[in-house]
DNA sequence: ATTATATATTCCTTAAAAAGAATATATGGA
DNA sequence: TCCATATATTCTTTTTAAGGAATATATAAT
């Protein structure tokens, strides 16, 4: 029960579902996804960690920056399935559009001079 | 995006799920569920009207009592896939289990009299 | 070593959620 | 009409979650 219940707490707030909307596009490290959301730094830090926890996200570090990207979800079954349906889910939602028509466009060398 | 949080939100509490997993076993009226749930009949009430707004559960009034069920989740795909993966999810969870097997002995006239 | 910088953590404030007590509503029966 | 009862709602309190500011950590460059 508890992990179902971390799951989908995870997936309650609208700042960490547009996170994995995004990482559905590509890797991301923290400023970038900061950029789109437009929250401060610590609050995208700490969604990541509630993403991390449930095995939704994961990272890798690479120097100063931390790339995170979407998890395989063998973590939990849960996870997995939620993660799969979001492939398609939420597509068409006006916010998250915009947001993933941004994507690619987001660079981190841009963010940070 | 706002249903889908919904739907999340809804799910993301122990008591609800509970509730879920119960009405998969049969028709309930508030009472049988607060038997089962051991908390207040407020309480119940509450969650069920959350349940309700999502598109979880309906309900059909019948004289005093008001029969509670799963309802179809035609309201929105993902209250219908999550009550589809929710009836097996869980099943193997311990309070789940317990709750499940008792569900068949939970009787309103008994807890009214 | 010192400095710069990307990210994480802590702290505090504010908002949202859950619980029960008390109360209101509604239906059925005398 | 009056009473009993199943459920819903309101009110209040307590807990949990989210946000930002400030601070800490870690890595890279000079």
């Amino acid at each position: 029960m508890k992990t179902f219940i971390k799951v989908m707490k995870a997936l309650s707030d609208p700042n960490r579902v547009k996170i994995v909307k995004l990482l559905q596009q590509k890797v991301m490290c923290v400023c970038e996804l900061q950029a789109a959301l437009k929250i401060s730094q610590p609050s995208v830090s700490k969604h990541l960690k509630i993403l991390e926890e449930t095995g939704l996200v994961d990272y890798q570090k690479d120097g100063l920056w931390v790339n995170y990207y979407l998890a395989d979800g063998k973590q939990s079954p849960y996870s997995a399935s939620l993660l799969g349906h979001l492939r398609h889910w939420l597509d068409n939602d006006p916010e998250v559009a915009e947001l993933v028509k941004k994507a690619p466009f987001l660079n981190r060398e841009e963010l940070t001079g």
